[in-house]
DNA sequence: GAGGACATGTAATCCGTTACATGATTCA
DNA sequence: TGAATCATGTAACGGATTACATGTCCTC
C-alpha cells in the first residue's frame, strides 16, 4: 500500500495532475518507487474516492488536477512517523548468491565478478544523477540528496561484499584461480 | 519469476516434497526469499508441468517427492549465469525518507534515528543467526556464510546512513537540536 | 492538417498474501 | 482416542506490469 502514499507524499508538496505525476515516477522517483501509468491513474481515483485527495480544478483534454486534503496529510504523516517499514525482503542478487553452490566454482567466481561491475556501473550512474542535478534549496533538495546517498552507499556495499565473497570462494577452491581485475 | 528458481535451486542441492521445501523456506530462505506454502505448491505444479521437476517417489500421506531433471538444471544454471539480476526497485523506508520534507525536521530526525536503532537491531539479530547456525564444510555453509555476509553489510550501511542523514537535516535546520545518542 | 505532446482510462495476466479446507499418520 | 505433525490443495483479493484504446490541444 505504499504507492497510496507516494502519490500522497507528492501532493502534499504542491497539487497535480495524474500525468504531472507520471513524470516524476518516471524520473526522480523511478529510483525509489517506480510506478506505470495504469496503477497512477487507478490510485488516484481511489485516493478521491475515499477523500485522500479531490479534483482542485478539470482544464483542457479532461485535465484534472488533485490536490491533497487534510485527511490526506494525516494520513501521510501517520504512515511516515507511525507505521514501521518493511525490509527489503527479496533481492535477486542475493537468491542467486545463496544457489552458487549449483555452478561450478569457477562460474561463480564469475557471477560475482559481474555484480562487482554492475554495482560499480550503478555507483557511476547515480554519481553522473547527483552532478547533473539542479540542487535547490528547498526540502526536495535535501531529502533527494539524503535519497541519492542511500544509493551510493548501496552499490559501494554491493562492489565490497562482491569482491569479499569472490575472495572466499577462492579460497574454499583453492584450484580455482580468481581473475585478477 | 525468482520463486520458481528458487525451488529449483533447493531441489538442485537434494530431492525433497513441497512440506520439505517450505521448511527451508520458513527457515533459512525466510531471510532471501520468503514464499507461502500456497505459493510453493502451486509452483512444484507448475513446474512439474514444464519437465523442470519430477515426482520421484509418492510416500505415505500424499507426500510427492520431487527431484529435478536435466532440463530443471539447465535452466536454473542459465537463471543464475546468464539472466541479468534485477535491481532492488522499492524501499519502503526509502521512500518515506525522499518524502520526509512533508513533516517537520525533528519528526524526520525522530524517523532517521528509529531506522539507525532498527538497524542496530537487524544486525544484532543476523550476528546471532550466524552464531547459532551449525556451519558445516559443505557449499551451503560457503554460501550461507556469503548470503549472510551481505545482511550484516547491508544493516551496518543502513545504520550509518541512518546516522549521516540526521546530521544532514541537523546541519540544514538549525534550530532544530539533534538528540543526543 | 499532421504530428507530437497532453491526458485519461480499461483489460488481461501474473505474483504474493491470507484464509479456508481436508485428510493421513504417528505417538503418547 | 485425541493431539500434534505431516501433507496437499483451493479460493479470494490486492498490487504490479503490459498492452490496448481513445480523444484533445498546440505548433509548425
Amino acid at each position: 500500500m505504499s504507492l497510496r502514499h507516494a502519490v500522497l507524499g507528492l501532493l502534499a508538496a504542491q497539487p497535480a495532475s495524474g500525468y504531472d505525476l507520471l513524470k516524476t515516477f518516471q524520473s526522480s522517483l523511478a529510483n525509489v518507487w517506480p510506478a506505470t501509468q495504469s496503477q497512477l491513474y487507478g490510485e488516484l481515483a481511489r485516493l478521491a474516492d475515499s477523500g485522500l485527495v479531490e479534483v482542485r480544478t478539470e482544464g483542457p483534454r479532461g485535465r484534472k488536477e488533485y490536490e491533497i486534503t487534510d485527511a490526506g496529510r494525516r494520513e501521510l504523516r501517520h504512515w511516515i512517523l507511525e507505521v514501521e517499514p518493511e525490509r527489503v525482503r527479496r533481492s535477486d542478487t542475493l537468491l542467486r548468491a545463496f544457489l552458487l553452490g549449483s555452478v561450478e566454482p569457477e562460474h561463480a567466481l564469475d557471477f560475482l565478478q559481474g555484480r562487482a561491475t554492475a554495482a560499480d556501473e550503478r555507483h557511476a550512474e547515480l554519481r553522473a544523477l547527483a552532478a547533473s542535478t539542479p540542487w535547490g534549496q528547498g526540502d526536495l533538495s535535501v531529502y533527494g540528496r539524503i535519497t541519492l546517498e542511500w544509493g551510493l552507499r548501496f552499490s559501494a556495499m554491493q562492489r565490497e561484499w562482491a569482491d569479499w565473497a569472490a575472495g572466499q570462494i577462492a579460497a574454499a577452491s583453492p584450484a580455482v584461480q580468481q581473475k585478477p581485475r
